[in-house]
DNA sequence: GGCGACATTTCTATTTTGAC
DNA sequence: GTCAAAATAGAAATGTCGCC
């Protein structure tokens, strides 16, 4: 039976902090063990749970993450660097299983439905595996418990990161635009340095709007 | 035929509400 | 109190349509 790359990604909409793409690799019939270690639709997790589901995942399943930094996400559009960092972990993951090609890559479509054949052949060209070894479809974070564990690594990945960097800029929250702690923050450092705080994503209109406002933009 | 605007689609999150 | 689902609000990319 061919092993399963689950794929998917966390931060696609935040103006603070990284954008992080995570795959998880079981062979195919380790699937039924990601569901009974309760991997499922990570926005139904609360956040501390989702830890203690990732350490029972990472026993039973090879984890990689791609952290792309929201400078890089300000040079390039966010689809295009999602197939970037799938076709790193396609890869790697090859290379961690002992047969040729042996690998089904299972993700969710960043892309709106009409796009998602264009993108799988994209993703093919760029790691060499046949079209229909590729499966990308909507709410897959939510329907296949690969593709949920990779959700859940992602956004526990993401997370730790942004605790990272609470320790260098300070609590801003989890980096998204809702959020009153990520508007206040960018605000405070715009009034005091004069410009964005390099983990912003200085292209996302939150950013230009208080760019516009900033007496010294 | 090329370009721009708009609609549609996806993603993310938090908050609120209701059921157990 | 906990959990799940729905509502809401932010983002970007793609496809379609109308205009020049």
């Amino acid at each position: 039976m061919k092993a399963v790359l689950g794929i998917d990604e966390a931060g696609r909409g935040a103006v603070l902090g990284p954008l992080v793409v995570s795959g998880v690799l079981v062979p195919g019939e380790g699937l039924d063990t990601l569901v009974e270690l309760g991997a499922r639709d990570s926005k139904a997790v609360p956040r501390e749970r989702r830890k203690e589901l990732l350490a029972g995942i990472a026993q039973a399943a090879w984890v990689k993450a791609v952290v792309i930094p929201a400078r890089v996400v300000d040079q390039e559009n966010l689809t295009q660097l999602e197939l970037s960092a799938a076709a790193k972990i396609v890869e790697e993951a090859s290379s961690v299983t002992r047969h040729p090609s042996p690998i089904t890559v299972v993700m969710d479509a960043p892309v709106a439905p009409g796009a998602i054949p264009a993108f799988r052949a994209r993703l093919a060209s760029a790691t060499g595996l046949p079209e229909g070894a590729i499966s990308a479809y909507p709410k897959a974070d939510s329907l296949h418990p690969a593709v949920s564990a990779a959700s859940l690594a992602a956004k526990v990945i993401r997370d730790a990161y942004v605790a990272y960097l609470h320790t260098r800029y300070g609590d801003f929250g989890w980096g998204y635009p809702g959020e009153g702690k990520v508007v206040e923050f960018l605000t405070r450092w715009l009034a005091e340095r004069g410009e964005l705080p390099p983990i912003c994503r200085t292209r996302w209109r939150t950013a230009k709007r208080l760019l516009d406002r900033s007496p010294v933009a």
